[in-house]
DNA sequence: TAAAAACTAGACTATTTGGTCAAGTTTTTT
DNA sequence: AAAAAACTTGACCAAATAGTCTAGTTTTTA
């Protein structure tokens, strides 16, 4: 699904797939699931729209394919670390993983939000069992630094929610920020931000940046 | 339009465009503009559908009356904030208000979240431009702070959106949060991630977090 | 190379949608 | 109290929409 896909080598059925995924990302960011018309996906995919519905029988099978696709990209080195590894090395490489997929993966991150914004109404019981059992995971790990003094005291849930709330917000709001910097990001914008934003949460959490970030 | 909306002393009319509104903001925020439906609306407002088009002559000008009635909210004393100010006091408050808009109008919150992340198709170049040259004129002051010594050297644009990237993520992401936390915010929740942010924003600018937010 | 599987695509349909119309009733004004 | 303005509401309509059906063509398999 990523705008790199190699079309080369995948059959017929792989590479209309793809093009579907693609183009129904971006349809599903701009205007949610229920705005969102099979007609203008066919029409970015540029295929008929009978097309789109032999390959993926509905719209919602479609609208959900996507978002498994999605939920996938959200895995990062994160989820292994233990209270042996360095927390600032790990929340560094965390922040940077996210803020690179706000940079290549925009649409996306706008699809989920949409997703999480209108309530959720897609995502399964298996996927937030699994998303809030990730966390209890995750909040243990910070909290077992914050006993050993490797991290200042702060609540683990908002450390988490600051740092997805700022990653994320240079995808799902590009239009507001490239509008009021009157420019788009470039790459080495993304990495000045990346470095901003790392030194801030990490300071904040009383922690010395590692200098591949400085 | 908010939900503590005094209904009395109001016109028959005047109830009815509130009533209207209130269940049209949360629509929007739950389908978007193309996905929100009339009869949904009315169905929330219980009114029969012709009479929320005879109130307002289409969907679009109720969204955009909404809209209106939202960009209004955004304004807060850092509008008028100068040099001569404490940078502390002014932007402790500032994340106070944005926290106090999340915890009350969070479907205003969302709904202006999907018109960004959309694309912004309804905001007029008027409004761009007024928030432009709000945003020189703020980051003006936050430069300003920064030469005079009050304020450690940070890029005034990262630091705004990390504001409200931070702030707006506890309406629009709600849902998430909630279900993470196990449990809904509580006003004093509320007033705990408050002054958790306003330490994480204001340790990461080099400042003293003043005594009230501790 | 023949059969099967995969793919393409126009025509069509049942339903939903935003919005109009017309015929009322209620409230306000004078 | 009469006239005007504001409000209510069911019936209706044209356009749009997700999805089906059928009849093909192309590609893969054996």
């Amino acid at each position: 699904m990523s705008a790199s896909t190699n079309y080369k080598e995948l059959s017929i059925g792989e590479l209309n797939r793809n093009k579907i995924l693609n183009a129904a990302e971006k349809e599903f960011a701009l205007h949610g699931f229920k705005g969102a018309r099979v007609q203008a996906i066919a029409d970015r995919a540029q295929l008929p729209k009978t097309n789109v519905l032999y390959y993926f029988k509905s719209k919602e099978s479609l609208y959900l394919a996507l978002l498994e696709d999605i939920l996938r990209l959200w895995n990062s080195r994160f989820d292994e670390a233990t209270v042996g590894d360095d927390p600032a090395e790990v929340l560094a490489h965390y922040i940077a993983d996210k803020m690179e997929i706000s940079r290549c993966r925009p649409y996306a991150s706008k699809m989920f939000a949409l997703e999480i914004i209108n309530g959720a109404p897609n995502l399964n019981e298996f996927f937030k069992d699994q998303h809030a059992s990730w966390m209890a995971g995750r909040v243990d790990v910070i909290k077992q630094w914050i006993d050993q003094g490797k991290l200042a005291a702060t609540d683990p849930h908002y450390l988490l929610f600051n740092i997805w709330a700022t990653s994320q917000h240079y995808a799902d709001f590009s239009v507001q920020i490239n509008e009021l910097r009157g420019k788009p990001m470039t790459q080495s914008d993304f990495a000045e931000a990346t470095n901003n934003l790392i030194k801030l949460i990490l300071t904040g959490c009383g922690l010395t940046v590692p200098s591949k970030f400085e």
